[in-house]
DNA sequence: CCACGTCTGTCAGCTAGCCGACAGTTTTCC
DNA sequence: GGAAAACTGTCGGCTAGCTGACAGACGTGG
């Protein structure tokens, strides 16, 4: 939580200098899309990449018996549909529109091409890949390790550092409508885990609801209930750090 | 398991020219390790990027009571420690030798000036990191769909895609010493569960051992056994790909 | 070639969390 | 504004799989 990758909203599209915006604009096309439209399926062909223009999208892989886990958010400013970038290989997740929504559709071999020539461009393609294996490799660290209530509350706090807004009565909304369903695919769980662990921080005064939105009264006091110590401490050394070894600097 | 992108193992510094080989190497330094040394820690400054010259690294995270999740696996010729690449943040992950080995060590800001100049590596690091990508999201969804005995099946299939090499008698070993630890860090499960998930596979005529080294008699029909559907089918319409809505093209 | 450390196989609890179900509430949409 | 749909909260039953424990096999280095 404390990492700024974490927090930090990847915003391509808000990053990029007006003229290379322009010039990318022109590469692709817009699209809109209306809540709860399907953009790209598992199966079709990764021939574009995404940015969002406006809205909320959301990328997700599908088990074959139709379980959901829902693998990245995206934000207004964010790319999607990126990984078949190199390679325009076969999709193998869906992306559906939260609400309705606007991108820009890049074609991957125009995009390529563009960043041979354009080397920042590339860069930032290649944070932006990096900063989402983080991610994906911290959910997975916290997928195995982590009970239900620890995963919900770390959801909650990654979900306030994205989307968390200063309320006049101190504490926090998340500003996006989430039901337990749609937190559940992303914390691999299922809705029932998901409502009694709300209601468990509801009860402790750690959250409120206001509709389908989300308020932290107090995000501090949320991240300290999770330090307790889990049960079962390996055997395994964490190995603290000494000075390295074996590298000539 | 039929995917290509998952067979193939990203073999980076074989798919460069002797050329660009020769210019990386001048770029960087070489280091030897042995069996069982940390080559980089959680924590310390991720400035290098490694590859992989010969012998076995394991990439894995490390859960605050010292559970252990490996990663990525990575065989001579690849890269790893990349995430950092872009902007050299703290590392996340410990890098540990399985065997001796040998790695090119390459400090991330020449190495980003190189990308900068020589497009055609640059996208070769967009290609790893993508197929990186989608290897820890088919395994998130492995994690949460599957039983302990799908996917200790599933990784089997993995390895022999990637290590299996035909033996006289028929079958195929997997060229690659694994203890069961190993592999239960590898899904998400315990030492226990995997020992069992051997033994039934053994017993149903699947699977043999010789000392540390796995054989797969038939991978064809181990792989058929996953396909036996699990219980609880979802709600959930995974929705047939009809044709593309929406979508002007 | 022997001893010790590591790895395997197995078993008997025990519990987190999945599943199905259902009543009540909220939201959506016509 | 009202009906239908979607979402929430809760409960009881059930089981996959984690935990700890231990005996035996293995193999590795002295």
């Amino acid at each position: 939580m404390d990492h700024a990758w974490y927090a930090t909203p990847s915003d391509f599209w808000g990053s990029l200098t007006p003229a290379v915006r322009a010039e990318l604009d022109l590469l692709g096309t817009r699209a809109q899309f209306r809540k709860h439209e399907t953009l790209f399926r598992a199966g079709g062909d990764g021939n574009d990449v995404y940015v969002l223009m406006s809205g909320r999208v959301k990328v997700y892989a599908l088990s074959p018996v139709g379980r959901a886990v829902t693998l990245w958010f995206c934000l207004p400013g964010e790319v999607f549909g990126m990984t078949e970038i190199a390679r325009s290989s076969p999709r193998m997740v869906y992306a559906e529109a939260c609400t309705d929504a606007e991108v820009l559709i890049l074609p991957c071999n125009r995009l390529r091409a563009r960043l041979v020539s354009d080397a920042a461009t590339a860069m930032q393609v290649v944070d932006m890949l990096s900063c989402r294996l983080r991610q994906l490799s911290d959910a997975m660290l916290n997928l195995i390790t982590d009970d239900v209530n620890t995963r919900v509350t770390k959801l909650l706090l990654r979900l306030h550092a994205r989307y968390g807004r200063p309320l006049a009565t101190g504490g926090y909304v998340l500003d996006l409508p989430l039901t337990h369903q749609d937190m559940a695919d992303m914390i691999g769980t299922t809705r029932q885990s998901v409502s009694t662990a709300v209601t468990h921080l509801r009860q402790r005064g750690l959250l409120t609801t206001m509709g389908h939105r989300l308020c932290l009264t107090d995000p501090e006091r949320l991240a300290e209930t999770i330090s307790v110590v889990r049960a079962g401490s390996r055997v395994k050394i964490p190995r603290a750090h000494e000075h390295d070894i074996g590298l000539e600097s």
